[in-house]
DNA sequence: CGGTCTCTTGACGGAGTTCAAAGCTAGTGG
DNA sequence: CCACTAGCTTTGAACTCCGTCAAGAGACCG
């Protein structure tokens, strides 16, 4: 259950393997339902997730009552609420998987106590971080350069397969606008 | 002049004193003036920079020939492009100077070696990625939630003396429109 | 003092939203 | 196996926020 989490460490850093093995005994696995939640707005974040299937998805309500959107991740991704796990503070977001889903999770404090002492395992979660931030930030220059119908195509581009396995007002939310006007974005495509 | 980096890291952990002083001696000091480049597009970003005092930004001309401002740096913050720099491609983005600025700054290859020995220098670098992942994650849910007015009005809570660091036309294109429409929102304001 | 850089103002246009209604689709139970 | 429902997608008309363009007014710096 844990070897396709030692195969992903192992692209990045190469761990004793004593502290690779008590660090993957701390993983609890967890087996969700689609629309089941990790994490409700107001709650803790206690964990963080390693996705090993399915596809998970973080959201908020707006003042409008309109679900957003923040993020998607499937499998070989790690998925948490950043701010409410890593400062102990109330979560703003929604965490629900978005399919039926298998995951691997872990609790801040065993974390910490794993990141306080291997070297290795640091430089994979400062990994991890870096190319995350890479995505944010492309994330960011994307939602800036481009116009609601450029962010569709670039994204159906990126990710051909992912755009078939969420439904279309979630991938909308997430790109920043409404279903209604990316059923008439898709609409026009087909002319 | 590597003083302030030191107090900084310390606010975070608490590495062995030679660990600490290595990484220090290999900072090397920079003075900026106002408008001057750190990297510019097209190129490899050599460096990851911690600034002392000033202000940088990172920007990118888009396909209209508009200036897109996509971050901002003051003192004590760590700034480079995280694309370019960890993998080596080449920037889409320019660094310069938005005010005077004293910066320290360390290559790659230089980091790297730390990173490959120091146990608490990862430990603070995962901790600042981890900050910026929560400065990204919550920009990113502002935009999303909030109307043009709404960012100006926020930004201008969280940061009220950085906004008068800036030219308002940078503002106006770090918050995502123009700076014709910033005009328009101050102006309403004051009646 | 002259020039460049920045900010303001207004008229117009367009990308995307809102609201409401109807059409699909898949799952569920009888 | 059909009927029903709930959730998702489509469509269209009116509307709104913000962009574009152009011109002018300040402000700063050599």
């Amino acid at each position: 259950m844990t070897e396709q989490l030692k195969n992903h460490i192992l692209k990045f850093v190469t761990p004793p393997d004593s502290e690779l093995q008590s660090f993957l005994n701390l993983m609890e696995f967890e087996d969700v339902k689609n629309k089941e939640y990790l994490l409700k707005e107001g709650r803790y974040c206690k964990y963080q997730y390693f996705i090993l299937e399915g596809c998970l998805r973080s959201f908020f309500i707006n003042k409008k009552g309109v679900e957003k959107v923040v993020n998607f991740g499937i499998e070989d991704w790690w998925f948490t609420n950043v701010d409410s796990f890593t400062n102990q503070t109330l979560s703003a977001l929604n965490i629900q998987a978005a399919e039926d889903s298998k995951v691997l999770k872990i609790s801040k404090s065993k974390l910490d106590y794993i990141l306080q002492n291997s070297l290795e395992l640091n430089r994979y979660f400062r990994s991890i971080l870096e190319k995350v931030r890479i995505a944010d930030q492309r994330r960011i220059q994307f939602m800036f350069n481009l116009s609601g119908e450029e962010l569709y195509t670039t994204f159906n581009d990126y990710y051909p397969d992912f755009v078939q396995r969420v439904p279309q007002y979630m991938l909308a939310s997430y790109l920043g606008f409404t279903p209604e006007f990316l059923s008439k974005i898709r609409n026009k495509k087909k002319q």
